[in-house]
DNA sequence: ACTACCCATCAACATACGTTGATTGATACG
DNA sequence: CGTATCAATCAACGTATGTTGATGGGTAGT
């Protein structure tokens, strides 16, 4: 379990983690994963919602699937966006393995 | 337990969690973090170690301060830092609600 | 076919962000 | 005292990021 998480986070590109990070830091981002979060929706509900330009919001939801933290689906003309736990839980783990003490210590330092 | 969860990210305002996540996106920031999760230093130990100048880890050294997420003690001419673990773990609940589903059902909507 | 709608993409712009090198202040040490 | 060290701050610069309005491609309905 431990281990597991160490591993998570050292075979992990740092790039990758850093734009899962970033696609969270924003304020409309973060209110449309709080949006997805009460399940699938699409564009047009969110510019419906946000009483906001589309092509802003296009620009948001590119972010968050780059950084793999929602998926897409066409359905007819619309396409909808949903949710995936399975990156969020990643990055749960992320900060729960920066959280722990480690087990070794540090070698020591001259100022 | 559940709505302690809620209340967390709730209560919260939307730009102090966008300052953490912010903080977060950046390579020699989360390289920072990883450092200090082995314990407290100093600023010329992480310049030693990273070999780069020193106003730039200052800099990036204040965002994780402003942020919450490292504190300083100053001691001598020397300037400690180390890890807030209570703000990282304010990280992951606001994570694990984000991967939790909600209760309640989503009104519907017509496109 | 024609029109209406949904969405991604583009170009142009303004602002935010990170880097660098120099300066300043504070502490220690001779 | 004078000098050296540690660290924060500043100004200047280049790059990245987010916003806006326009364009275009794809699908549905008539």
């Amino acid at each position: 379990m431990y281990k597991d998480r160490v591993t998570t986070l050292a075979s992990r590109s740092r790039g990758k983690t850093v734009r899962l990070f970033h696609a969270l830091s924003d304020e409309t981002r973060l209110r449309i994963l709080e949006r997805l979060r009460e399940g699938e929706q699409c564009v047009c509900e969110l510019t419906d919602v946000f009483k906001t330009g589309q092509s802003r919001l296009s620009f948001h939801l590119r972010v968050l699937k780059d950084a793999g933290l929602v998926t897409d689906r066409p359905e007819g003309r619309w396409i909808y966006y949903s949710l995936n736990r399975d990156a969020l839980r990643e990055v749960e783990d992320l900060v729960a393995w920066l959280t722990e003490s480690p087990s070794g210590n540090m070698p020591g330092h001259r100022c």
